[in-house]
DNA sequence: GGCTTTTTCTAGACTTTGTCTAAAGTTCTT
DNA sequence: AAGAACTTTAGACAAAGTCTAGAAAAAGCC
């Protein structure tokens, strides 16, 4: 292994241990394929991709990891699509363009939407967070 | 039949025709059960409701129809819950508090959510709308 | 280091939501 | 009434995700 990737899987180790999650050999797998860039995956594409290399790491432990990981706030869960739930490894706090034409998820610049005013909450719940995403399609 | 549910029917016939699709037997009686309050129901609860009655209704129909109800603006698909899609028979503007500890999915007050700026759209795209989707939980 | 306990990982069976297919039934047109 | 177009149906199928029970790792302890 080469010197930054070892440095680049010491940052994650460090990461993980942040998070109060174990850095185990499949996790640490797992948030290299995650946390090379910003970037929105669904389980399916994190299992294809982390099983081209040589450690393979099962189906059920991808599920595990991805829920894992989102509930420790390593990731945030994006639900736009019917058929699965993305993962987005930028959790600082922002709302998505959602194609559903190709199947698309983009960032939307936080500066660009603006909620003015927020409704009270139903008695007896607290606030998870505010997801906006604005639908679009191809034009013609 | 009643006489109100008679002229029940015979609106609901109407409010099908004016969104172009034609009023078979099973989809005035999934536009029964869907109508006759502003709601949110997944499929499943479609299927259950629609065959407690005489006149059994498909699997294969109650999904055909629901998508055909969302692609005509008759009810909005809402997509908040990883394992199933809702549609909400409420079809105004409106934005949605999603409960995930009892799925439960309410409606927001269109007053109570202002949004004060929306992003330029990527290149060749066009909105198809906005989903404000409020996460809530149980306190403790 | 060894030994035990706890946690994690795995293959594969299973569940659930939703789609597809091909045949049968309706409805519409003429 | 005959033909075309559309709709419905049962049941097979597909895909995402969960569950289980045993194997493997890791952590805690003397």
């Amino acid at each position: 292994m080469s010197t930054e990737n070892h440095q680049y899987r010491g940052q994650l180790i460090e990461r993980l241990k942040a998070a109060g999650v174990t850095p185990t050999q499949q996790r640490v797998e797992i948030a290299a394929i995650l946390f090379v860039r910003d970037q929105h995956m669904s389980a399916d594409q994190v299992l294809a991709l982390v099983n081209e290399s040589s450690p393979r790491v099962s189906k059920a432990t991808v599920y595990n990891t991805l829920g894992l990981f989102a509930k420790t706030g390593l990731v945030r869960e994006v639900i736009v699509d019917p058929t699965k739930v993305f993962y987005d490894s930028n959790t600082t706090a922002h709302h998505h363009f959602y194609n559903a034409d190709t199947g698309q998820l983009m960032d939307i610049d936080p500066a660009a939407v603006e909620i003015a005013s927020l409704p009270t909450l139903p008695e007896g719940t607290v606030a998870e967070g505010v997801d906006v995403i604005i639908r679009i399609r191809q034009a013609h």
